[in-house]
DNA sequence: CTAATCAATTAGTATATACTAATACTTCTT
DNA sequence: AAGAAGTATTAGTATATACTAATTGATTAG
């Protein structure tokens, strides 16, 4: 059974626009390694390995080490308490919706 | 026609726990007044609207000044952001989360 | 008119975080 | 064995941010 991470951890995790970069790039890229994630990404190797902890840490991605190189891939549900969340509340504002147009219309005729 | 919210913003200012429970009290409430957001929070006035100045700049949540009192009240679209970053970057994604955008972007304010 | 109420803003502070540079650790190559 | 290659970690720094306290501005009540 796979560990409950805190939507704050992922919201807070993918905010920052190179960390959310390497994260789509892990996505795109279905296996790579830190050295490849590091070429053109504007900012050194080392910072490259910080927002890959980052991202193990909120479950986003997991590693394969293999020899020197280790390779990172997306964590399939990786984005499950993010899409819950999400869900939570779009289930919310279609029950709201006839109320909520109704409150809207009144505020601006 | 709605301006652009950077996805960052977004994920930015959701990220924090005490502005994302502002963020749901607003939803859940439909109009809601600082003070009433103010009470239970554990935070101080001056905190709670700083937190709606952040959830309005990231299109979260609209005002509707009355007398000395401000409601506010969630902005429908404003996950859409949200909505359209994580359809964008996974097909599975995009098929569980279709009905959300498009419920999303279909109520309009 | 005066005082109270409601919300926003400002200033100041403490903590978090994103980054680089340097270094350590491991594995491969020769 | 020695060095190179790949990655992780540490220390230090600069910036961002979440908060309180105090104040300001505006509206309502007595």
């Amino acid at each position: 059974m796979t560990e409950a991470i805190d939507i704050s951890t992922v919201l807070r995790t993918l905010a920052d626009p190179t960390r959310r970069a390497v994260f789509e790039r892990v996505v795109g890229a279905a296996e790579i390694t830190v050295a490849e994630l590091t070429s053109g990404s504007g900012v050194t190797q080392s910072a490259i390995s910080q927002h890959l902890k980052s991202l193990k840490q909120a479950g986003l991605v997991i590693e394969r080490p293999e020899g020197r190189k280790v390779y990172y891939r997306a964590r399939p549900d990786g984005l499950v308490p993010l899409a819950d969340w999400m869900s939570h509340y779009s289930a919310f504002w279609r029950d709201r919706f006839a109320d909520l147009r109704s409150l809207l219309k009144d505020i601006d005729p």
